[in-house]
RNA sequence: GCCCGAGUGGCGAAAUGGUAGACGCAGGGGAUUCAAAAUCCCCCGGUAGCAAUACCGUGUCGGUUCGAGUCCGACCUCGGGCACCA
């Protein structure tokens, strides 16, 4: 809500005093610019820091969380500089994929121009902020200097194995009208049209990052720096397990199913084999069985949406065969198809063990196969009946004459016993598995990195020629540009840009028209902010300069798909020699900020649908927030995630208009810890401009020339060093808001210091220096007003003076059964002895005893006396 | 279902096992002003009390400890991730 604005621009009789944002942002972003602070210069003598944010899409407009989340990392990069580092703080845009496409669609333009349109504006939008971004790195991933790089990375990754070609069922979004990678499937639904994925076999491209499954679990072990919660989802959707691959003997003598299983400790309770439908055994069945054949076509065809398929029904068909149980061969068990039983997990056989699997019991109960008990509870032998018996792994069971020997143990002592003993017995083979699958590239869209390959009819798949690099984007048709108006990709509409000649035999051959996931165009950015103008994907010497990342900020959101990748993709350009090995794991540091939010206001119209009002369409009344214009109460929804359709986003062009750059950023940084959500409030952005403000005014009225206390002087002097020291370890362990909290303190105690002028300018210019990364142009006025010598943007990080943070008494509190009831005060390096002495002394202490001796005292020196009684 | 994480004033939050609520917002009172804005000063977890002070208080119940927001166990609520994965 804008209730009563402030204007801090407005001209005004004190202006000298007054901090007029608008006139001195803009003049410091200069003074910057002119000495040219921010270009990372590769430096051999200085430590190097790398501190990078996430790049944003260019959707056309920057976001209040876009200035949060590089006011994080422009603090890290400021403060960094200041300590003597080398720092590269770089912005780029990740600028393919389907808004620009949609866009195209909607309007009759052309991706390229819509996309480089809102680059333009959204760099215009982030300048006035007054980052620390070394511009002349930028790049946009749809510029053909990036992709012509990217394609020559996708040459050298196939010749190296580490990219293949396969049929393959892949989701399928039909509104977007592409493929999309497991990971962009979320509860059935395309990750950004929000449409149920259908399932559809087609050739694809596919990096192999199963291969580095292991590679990359074992790897997160080492990666101290990241989120424990980001290196657990990373865990689990690699999804390693350990279990066995059992051989089971067809009674017709063919060759043996083998299942794979996690549980073979219960292989007592197998009472009956479920096959994929897409399993060879089946297939080769059905083509003697219409019965099963039908089935197996059903299942496919149940099976067009995963959201269905979660839904969908367990049914199976007995396939007339059957098989020995391993252990127990007079048992026969039957073979059946199930559909619920995937092709591309494990062997795509499994055996069902109903009496231990609700799944397997559903199923077993629809078709009355046997229920067999594996073990019991201790002491409870009754056999399972509706509900499979599942306890947790570490929990006692009591195995049923068990074929391992095992009696009374864990059901993790008996699965590792389980799987050694069908390896003695030659019955099976111990088997890792993982959950994360190849990963698909190809998309069928324009507005991607062409796939650099061309099918030719003698040689077969080709790829293109480096000197022909980049495969280009066509941006005409003929003579007209290139139609958007029909769903689908262009390229392969496009008349002749798919037509050239093979780059091996020169015959007549075709291009491949996929481009390349967007993904792909993000995992590998980072590396390329090392040398953005190099004539090859990366020039290895400033990568083993600039690289690892030291400190990278994002979302989240990106916990799995992007960092995944990129830990692949670092992996996989140092296979191909574009990176030195030690950065396969690109991300020293991982941080995950939380977004802004804001209030939703909303009423409903007649037929009470929701009406949302924008914040300054409401004001408040009594109590209550009412829309301006008609008086209506609106229902408030507090720290809602910010969307254009709830109107409830705040555009940081109208806060740096209204309050200036410097108060955008410290109100995002203070209240909240980073990795935590904050609300945008107005009351809090005209709170921290009048703080500002007073900043601004107390270094503007302090007159140098004043006398003061030498008590004073002191005074001041330790609490700006222990400001120095509170603030830094704030910003060292990404504690922002406390480092704020600390800066208010300080200004708090300039201010009611009684100390001299020469001290107070002192204590300003500090409180400058450690405000700078978070108000660097608040900052710059200040220090050039209190005699700072050249810029406080170059100026090196202040350091306490150690003999300011030794205090020469401390007051302790005392206790009485635990309960404060005083405090004393005493020598720094009192003696426990005189301690004790004192506390005995002590009014409260003294009227708790009434005479006696207490039981018990405790003294921590320094830190709290404690009298038991 | 499985795996994580979080619960502290009216609000955002702080607190190496050692004075719970720093710092900020909102609120209340006062100064200044013809009046307001801006600014400055004071108060601000609850209950009782003029006060000194006492008791209660970090989701709930228990435990460890001289001492627990912090450590351990169980539970409740909210948030996130994964899920026909055999």
């Amino acid at each position: 809500m804008s209730s009563r604005a402030v204007s801090p621009n407005a001209a005004s009789p004190e202006r000298e005093a007054r901090l007029s944002p608008s006139e001195i942002e803009p003049k410091w972003q200069r003074a910057w610019a002119e000495a040219d602070c921010f270009a990372a210069k590769h430096d051999p003598e200085r430590p190097k820091f790398y501190v990078l944010e996430m790049f944003p899409y260019p959707s056309g407009r920057i976001h209040i969380g876009h200035v949060r989340n590089y006011t994080m990392g422009d603090v890290v990069a400021r403060y960094k500089r200041a300590t003597g580092h080398a720092v590269l703080h770089p912005m780029g845009w990740d600028a393919f994929g389907m808004p620009a496409e949609n866009a195209a669609m909607a309007s009759g333009g052309h991706p390229r121009d819509w996309t480089y349109q809102n680059i333009a504006d959204m760099r215009d939008q982030m300048k006035p902020l007054g980052f620390s971004i070394d511009w002349s790195r930028e790049f946009a991933t749809c510029d053909p200097e990036y992709y012509a790089q990217q394609q020559r990375l996708f040459i050298d990754m196939l010749e190296a194995g580490l990219i293949y070609r396969k049929a393959a069922i892949v989701n399928w979004d039909p509104v977007d009208m592409t493929v999309l990678a497991n990971e962009q499937v979320i509860d059935g639904k395309g990750w950004r049209s929000g449409a149920p994925v259908e399932r559809r076999e087609l050739v694809q491209w596919f990096f192999r990052i199963s291969d580095f499954s292991e590679e990359l679990l074992d790897a997160l072990e080492a990666l101290k720096e990241w989120p424990d919660k980001v290196r657990l989802m990373q865990a689990n959707w690699i999804g390693k397990s350990r279990g066995i691959e059992i051989a089971f003997q067809r009674t017709d003598g063919g060759d043996p199913i083998v299942c794979y299983s996690t549980r073979p400790d219960t292989m007592r309770g197998a009472t009956f084999i479920a096959l994929s439908p897409e399993h060879p055994v089946a297939q080769a069945k059905a083509e003697a069985d219409p019965a099963l054949a039908a089935f197996i076509a059903e299942s496919r065809k149940m099976d067009t949406t995963e959201a269905a398929m979660e839904k969908a029904e367990k049914k199976g068909l007995d396939i007339g065969l059957t098989v020995r149980h391993p252990v127990d061969p007079e048992r026969e068990l039957p073979v059946w198809v199930g559909n619920f039983v995937l092709m591309e997990y494990g062997t795509g056989a499994v055996f069902g063990c109903p009496a231990h699997d609700q799944r397997d019991l559903d199923f077993a109960r629809k078709y009355g196969l046997e229920v067999r008990n594996a073990f019991h509870m201790p002491g409870d032998p009754r056999d399972v009946e509706d509900e499979a018996l599942v306890p947790p792994k570490a929990e006692i069971v009591s195995y049923i004459d068990h074929f391992a020997g095992i009696g009374e143990v864990s059901s993790q002592t008996g699965i590792d016993a389980a799987i050694d003993w069908f390896e003695a017995q030659g019955l099976g083979t111990g088997q890792l598995k993982y959950r994360l699958r190849d990963w698909g590239l190809s998309r069928q869209r324009y507005w991607g990195c062409p796939i650099p390959v061309v099918y030719c009819d003698t040689c077969g798949v080709v790829p293109e020629k480096p000197e022909n690099l980049p495969v280009e984007l066509p941006y005409d048709q003929g003579n007209a540009p290139i139609d958007f108006s029909v769903p689908g990709n262009p390229l392969d509409r496009h008349p002749t840009w798919r037509n050239v000649p093979c780059p091996k035999c020169g015959g007549p051959a075709t291009r491949e028209t996929d481009t390349m996931d967007t993904f792909v165009d993000s995992s590998w950015y980072f590396a390329r902010f090392t040398a953005p103008h190099a004539e090859t994907p990366t020039d290895v010497a400033e990568a083993d300069y600039w690289m690892n990342v030291d400190q990278y900020i994002g979302g989240i959101e990106h916990a799995i798909l992007h960092l995944l990748y990129s830990r692949f993709f670092a992996r996989a350009m140092h296979l191909t020699a574009h990176l030195p090995e030690r950065c396969i794991e690109p991300f020293e540091a991982l941080f995950t900020q939380g977004m802004v939010t804001h209030a939703i206001y909303r009423t409903s119209d007649s037929a009470g649908r929701p009406v949302y009002h924008a914040p300054q369409e409401v004001e408040e009344r009594d109590g209550a927030v009412v829309v301006r214009e008609t008086g209506e109460v609106c229902t408030v929804i507090p720290s809602a995630k910010m969307s254009k359709s709830k109107r409830n986003t705040i555009d940081p062009t109208d806060i740096v208009e209204r309050f200036g750059a410097d108060t955008a950023r410290w109100f995002v940084m203070s209240d909240s810890p980073p990795e935590r959500d904050v609300e945008w409030t107005d009351a809090g952005a005209e709170a921290t401009f009048k703080f500002l403000a007073r900043v601004h005014r107390l270094a503007s009225e302090t007159d140098a020339t004043a006398s003061g206390e030498a008590a004073a002087d002191l005074a001041l002097a330790r609490a700006t060093a222990r400001a120095i020291v509170d603030v830094t370890e704030g910003i060292d362990g990404f504690a922002f808001n406390t480092s704020i909290a600390k800066l208010y303190a300080l200004t708090n105690a300039i201010s009611k210091s009684s100390a001299s002028g020469t001290a107070k300018g002192e204590a300003l210019r500090t409180l400058a220096q450690l405000m700078a990364p978070f108000t660097p142009h608040l900052a710059e006025e200040i220090w050039a007003r209190l005699g700072g010598e050249g810029l406080v943007t170059n100026a090196a990080w202040p350091v306490a003076d150690p003999s300011y943070l030794v205090e020469d008494s401390v007051t302790l509190p005392i206790q009485v059964n635990g309960k404060r009831r005083g405090e004393m005060t005493v020598a720094k390096d009192a003696s426990k002895d005189a301690i004790e002495a004192l506390v005995m002394d002590d009014p409260a202490v003294q009227r708790v005893l009434e005479g006696r001796a207490p039981k018990k005292l405790i003294v921590v020196p320094g830190r709290i006396v404690n009298v038991v009684v």
